[in-house]
DNA sequence: CTGAAAGCGCTTACAG
DNA sequence: CTGAAAGCGCTTACAG
């Protein structure tokens, strides 16, 4: 069957005796042409198997494509499987989608050097967890919005959470039973990447490199309050927030002998302590007699088990709905900060 | 400040003293022209701050945009937050993204009863999960690539994954310890919405309509082979693959008196099986002792944790990367079948 | 309420 | 190796 030419609209202009003009405002702005004389003219576009305004052109014409691109830290393969990062994307489709447009994905880790060209297709961006490489951020369309979240870009709106808060409070709460032997389990804390023990030699990330310095804040101050020496806590990092990476620096904790083991970690993500309890548990240590362990993020995962995950909820949905807010323009370009809620679990009662 | 005009290949050419063709030429085909001049060129746009071609005008132009949608049979909230769906998406975003291309997002559950026009600037569309409507489908363009996943629209290609070995396999292992009480928890298998015991009053979807069909089928076998009558073993329904959509529907299961609850329970997910497994150990249900338990998927969440999920394995990710390599022509467009791995985690040993 | 015309920013045969 | 020109399919002042 040999494929006809696509039609378009000037084709059903000519078939229907009107002007071009006359079959964008019957699509686009009803208020301009009689209601019969659209009728017609989407009557006749149903009949010929015209659907609609070709998207390419409309956004070559108008400048606007009614897409949003989310620039994510890490690996779209990463990123989708985290559950944290898959709650901001949610909030922001959500926000998108009641707006009528669409959701772009884009990494500032992939393979390319460059962002394929069709990123700059999008009528705005939000740029989620890191800070771009500056070549990335220079290869966006110079005068696109931009809104970023968890980090800041100088000069643009940024959604934040009061991480430091967060983490007073949590360690605040865990501290309360005074542990013999408290550590923390950083997540990309140093400058150099470490899956393992964090030494006086390692440089570490600034806070404006760093949300994770914030969290750390918190739980010095919640430990200095308590007359505990920060530099006596023992610090651990880890570089990616999966199981398959956490594990193998969080066994050798366990697995050191009583007198020597944590008896309280202090985690920076729901992931490491999750992994944690699990290592835990298939130890035959107990949670929360031998071991108390404090998560962060709140994701479901922690919640629905048994231990449940003590952790603070930061609304990451809400996050992302903030940022796609403010993207469109439904909101004024205006950085804010997001509360968070300690959630007592199980796991450190 | 004033935003100074956005400069443009045009510009760019007549800075440069060339024609527009060999500004093109320079960015997309390099060996049309001397690398001396070719350099010049971009050198130059550098200098000026040109990101090379607009991507709504190549498009436009070429007729193509290097993107690809992905249309999602739930919302885009749920499947975001799926870890089968993300796993999906994380496979086609792999391919895209070493392929230069790029994800666009769609759900066919939406707020609108069509599609954004926007969706409609992508080169190929992967349907997911679901056959969505008749108007959703026929309002994209007719000459789109199209590859449907986990079910089949005609005359496209599909992939699909062994459902019923997979529930075959699983459920022989199952059975090969014999169970007094076994019973079935289906995924959207009523023809209308049901979240609780089904009865023989209930309606099933037919098998081209879920591929849950082909999952009962497998269980259905199993039980023939070991001389259970199907029609004995008593199945759920349950609408929404959550936690929240599952409990109430698990809890009174797990809350019967002993010898009326099962002592092994078919799930048709592993988000089912692991809200079962959390309920029975809120309850001090000794799994897999009292309650034997065996879920469907293979996902990452109940295999790092203890007790380990019995269950079978189906790889999305490379469910996903197929489906991209087929849409993007790397692969001939041919439906195929994914096999499946039994996974004999604790649960049900 | 309707139409003629310009132009969004490119790419691509084609001619030289 | 390079350039002049057409045209992708639309939207939008503008004039009537």
């Amino acid at each position: 069957m040999s494929t006809p030419r696509r039609i378009t609209l000037k084709d059903l202009a000519r078939e229907l005796g009107v002007s071009t003009a006359t079959v964008s405002n019957a699509f686009n702005r009803p208020d301009q042409l009689s209601p019969a004389l659209r009728e017609r003219i989407l009557g006749e576009a149903k009949r010929l198997g015209y659907r609609g305004p070709d998207a390419k052109a409309r956004s070559l014409r108008t400048g606007r494509s009614r897409i949003i691109a989310v620039i994510l830290a890490e690996s779209l393969t990463y990123s989708l499987n985290d559950a944290v990062a898959s709650e901001f994307l949610s909030g922001v489709a959500e926000v998108l989608d009641a707006q009528g447009h669409t959701l772009l994905l884009l990494s500032s880790r992939q393979t390319q050097a460059q962002f394929p060209g069709s990123a700059s297709m999008a009528d705005g961006f939000i740029v989620y967890g890191l800070m771009p490489s500056p070549t990335l951020l220079e290869s966006l369309p110079s005068q696109a919005a931009l809104v970023a979240a968890d980090f800041d870009i100088e000069g643009r709106p940024a959604i934040h959470v009061d991480n430091e808060a967060a983490c007073q409070a949590i360690a605040r709460h865990a501290l309360a039973t005074p542990p013999r032997r408290p550590a923390i389990v950083n997540l990309r804390l140093t400058a150099e990447p470490c899956n393992g023990r964090i030494t006086p030699a390692h440089a570490l990330l600034g806070a404006e490199q760093t949300i994770t310095r914030s969290r750390l804040a918190g739980f010095y101050r919640a430990l200095a309050e308590r007359g505990i020496d920060p530099a006596e806590v023992p610090m651990w990092n880890i570089e990616e927030n999966t199981f398959e990476v956490c594990a193998p620096v969080l066994a050798p904790i366990l697995d050191l002998p009583g007198d020597e083991r944590p008896d309280l970690l202090l985690c920076m993500s729901d992931r490491i302590a999750l992994t944690a309890l699990t290592l835990a548990e298939q130890r035959g240590l107990r949670v929360p007699e031998d071991l108390r362990i404090t998560g962060f993020d709140g994701i479901a995962e922690g919640q629905y088990r048994a231990p449940r995950l003590t952790t603070v909820r930061q609304d990451s949905t809400e996050k992302g709905r903030m940022a796609a807010r403010m993207i469109l323009g439904l909101t004024p370009p205006a950085s804010s900060l997001l509360t968070t809620e300690l959630m007592v679990g199980d796991s450190c009662p």
